[in-house]
DNA sequence: GGGGAGAGATGCCGC
DNA sequence: GCGGCATTTCTCCCC
C-alpha cells in the first residue's frame, strides 16, 4: 500500500525531473477554465507529461474525463491528511485541483520519443487519389493544377467537367452530412462570386451520404459520388480475401 | 529493470482480471482500420481499460497518438525475443499491434468509479441563460416555449423580436466562424420554408466572431450579439477581482 | 497568432 | 441503429 506522504515526495521529484508520471488513485477533481466541472470521489488514472499536459482517465471510456493542456504547472502539497495536486495554466487561465484520498499505484520515468506517426488514408490522400484517377468522379472530369487549387481557398479538388464547366469536389472520408453539403455550397458560391461565373458545379465525394444531405444536395443542384478513402479497412479486407481463397 | 517475460504474464493476468493496466515501454506501433498508421520505436505510455479501450501516449502533447475503442480484445505473446501486444476490434474491423522492445514500468489495478462528471458552462447552459435573460440578445426579444423549439429541429433559442418577427438564435461558446454562420443560415431557411414565412431573423450569439464570418453574416442580413458563456473563466475572474480589492 | 478545416475525431441525445 | 451537433473539442497548415 502506498503512503500518501511518500507519494507526495515521489510526485514532487518526478515533476522536478520532468519525468512522465502515472498515478492510480481514488480522488475528487474540480476544474475551472473555459467551463467548470466537479467530479466526486472515484478511482482514476492520472497521467502527467514532461510538457505539463495532464490527463485524467476513468476506468471506462475512450476520452479523458478531465485534462489540462501542455504548458500547465503542477504542484503537490498536503492538506488535512489529504494529498492535493494543483494544476494551473495561467496563459489559458485554467485551474484543476485533484484531491487524493488513496493511492493505488504510482510510476514515473524519463521517456524519450522523437518519432512522428505516419498516417495514411486521410482526406488529403483521398483528394490525391482523385487527382490521379479523375474517372472516380466521372468520365471526362479533369482536375486543374494544384497551385490553382490553393489560390481559391480550401477546395479539395478543383477541375472542369467534360463540357469545361468549373467543378468543385469536396471530399469526406466518412458518411457525408448536412454540414458537408453546406460547406460545398459555400465553396461553389465563393467561386462563382470571385470568378464572376454563372454556373459552377459542386460534387460531394464520400463513401456514403445521409438521406437529408442527399435531399439538400439535390435542392441545390449538386451531385454525390460514392468514393472510398484509400487504405480504408485494408487489413480487414486482406484477411477476408485470404479466407475467401480457401 | 523489467523482464519482458515477466511482464507478459503480468499483462495476461491483468487482462484476464479486467484490471486497468499501465505500461511504460519502448515500442513500435502499427494500426489498420479506418486508416493506417505506423509509428517507429520510441518511449510511450500505454493504458488499457477494463472495457477494452486502449490509449497510447507519447511523452508530449494532449492527444493519444494511437488508440482503440472500448470493446477491443487484447492478447500478448512473445515473438523473437519481443513482447507483442495485439489488439483487435472485430465490430469496427480495426487492428493495432504493439511491438515492445523494453519495459520501463508496469502497473495494474482494479479501479472502481461510478461517478459522472458534472460540467457547467456548455452551449445548452448558454441557451438557458438567454432564455432567462432575453435582454442579452436585445431589448424586446421574447423566447418562445421550449417545446416549440424542438419541433423545428435543433435551434438553440427560438423567439420573436419586439416587432413580433420570428428570430433564430444560434449560440457558440467560442469565437464564431464561417461554419457557425452557415449553420444559422440553414436554420433560418428551414424555418422560412416550413412556416411559409418571408422574413425570419437570424442572430449569432457568441463571445467573438471572426472578420470573415462577420462579413458573411452581414451579407445574409443576420446579426451578431456578443454573449459570454456562463461559468467562463470563473475562478480566474474571481482571483482577479480579489487582487483588485487591494 | 488568427483563421479555416480535418479528425482513425468522440460523445450525447434524439427519433 | 442513424442523424444531427457540441466538444474545456484538438491538431495541423497556412497566411
Amino acid at each position: 500500500m502506498w503512503e500518501k506522504k511518500d507519494v507526495q515526495g515521489l510526485i514532487k521529484d518526478a515533476l522536478a525531473r520532468k519525468e512522465t508520471l502515472v498515478l492510480g488513485a481514488s480522488c475528487e477533481i474540480n476544474y475551472s477554465g473555459r467551463a467548470e466541472s466537479q467530479l466526486a470521489r472515484g478511482d482514476r488514472v492520472i497521467l502527467i507529461k514532461s510538457d505539463g499536459a495532464l490527463l485524467v482517465h476513468q476506468p471506462l471510456g475512450n476520452a479523458p474525463v478531465n485534462y489540462m493542456k501542455p504548458g500547465t504547472a503542477h504542484t503537490v502539497h498536503s492538506e488535512k491528511d489529504q494529498l492535493v495536486l494543483k494544476s494551473e495554466n495561467l496563459q489559458q487561465k485554467e485551474f484543476l485541483d485533484v484531491f487524493v484520498h488513496a493511492v493505488h499505484f504510482f510510476n514515473s520515468h524519463k521517456l524519450e520519443d522523437g518519432q512522428k506517426i505516419i498516417l495514411q488514408g486521410n482526406e488529403a490522400d483521398m483528394a490525391d487519389m482523385i487527382y490521379k484517377q479523375p474517372d472516380l468522379i466521372e468520365k471526362g472530369f479533369k482536375p486543374v493544377s494544384q497551385e490553382e487549387q490553393t489560390k481559391y481557398g480550401y477546395v479539395d479538388v478543383l477541375g472542369v467537367d467534360k463540357e469545361e464547366v468549373l467543378t468543385v469536389v469536396e471530399c469526406k472520408r466518412y458518411c457525408a452530412d448536412l454540414a458537408a453539403v453546406t460547406q460545398l455550397r459555400r465553396y461553389v458560391e465563393r467561386l462563382m462570386a470571385s470568378k464572376g461565373l454563372k454556373k459552377v458545379r459542386g460534387i460531394l465525394a464520400a463513401p456514403k451520404i445521409t438521406a437529408n444531405a442527399q435531399k439538400m444536395l439535390e435542392d441545390w443542384g449538386y451531385a454525390f459520388v460514392s468514393v472510398e478513402p484509400p487504405k480504408y479497412l485494408e487489413r480487414y479486407n486482406k484477411s477476408q480475401k485470404g479466407l475467401g481463397e480457401f
